[in-house]
DNA sequence: TCCATATTTCTATATTTATGGAATTTAAAG
DNA sequence: CTTTAAATTCCATAAATATAGAAATATGGA
């Protein structure tokens, strides 16, 4: 992963409504959430939620999927996943041999 | 952990410089690395590495250790591994039972 | 067609953050 | 006590972000 798009997504995770969002999809699983029940679980107006869903779906941790008037919020368990992996790629390599060892 | 704290902890990983300087340290191991070695190796004027790093620290990412001129820079690793755990907190936990898990 | 529901876009304001040069602090060495 | 090295703080400016009301769009149903 490029380090430009993981410093993105890690930014949009770092705002409190945001990441509460992003938990709330993560917990609810591949089917998705609605918008609106998101917003009736989180209790933030409607533009201020889609301004932060939008800033979710533009860094690709979100991906939205239409029914009738229903938009359903799916997050993308393996970019999460991705970007796991990225903050501990190379753990200790430059690690000297004495003393505890991190990983 | 409270989510504020996360999502602070993920807004100061979500700048280029900033995850550049912590990866570098969790690549570095549990001794730490001078800001001198960080600085030469990224390249970043010291104002602004040194408002980076603080950043860091402040969010209890990075504790800083002092050996004589030399200040080095620790990676917190338990941090960063509750972080983690933190976003898969409950992962799919209202999935519904048909279809594919994502965990 | 007309209406209700779901959600977004527009717009403006307030706040936070990033950047880096210059001056300063801290510590060791001569 | 003066010099050198390591790193921070101060300062100003530029840029990005958060917030939410009002208006607009999209969809389905009566």
């Amino acid at each position: 992963m490029q380090i430009e798009i993981a410093a993105k997504r890690l930014a949009e995770l770092g705002h409190v409504t945001r990441l509460e969002i992003f938990r709330y999809l993560v917990k609810g699983g591949k089917q998705g959430v609605p918008v609106g029940e998101i917003q009736s679980e989180l209790q933030v107006p409607g533009s201020t939620l889609s301004h932060h869903i939008s800033r979710l779906v533009n860094v690709g941790l979100v991906v939205q999927r239409r029914e009738g008037r229903t938009l359903y919020c799916v997050p993308q368990y393996d970019e999460l996943d991705g970007l796991i992996d990225f903050l501990k790629e190379e753990c200790c390599v430059n690690e000297s041999t004495d003393g505890d060892q991190a990983c």
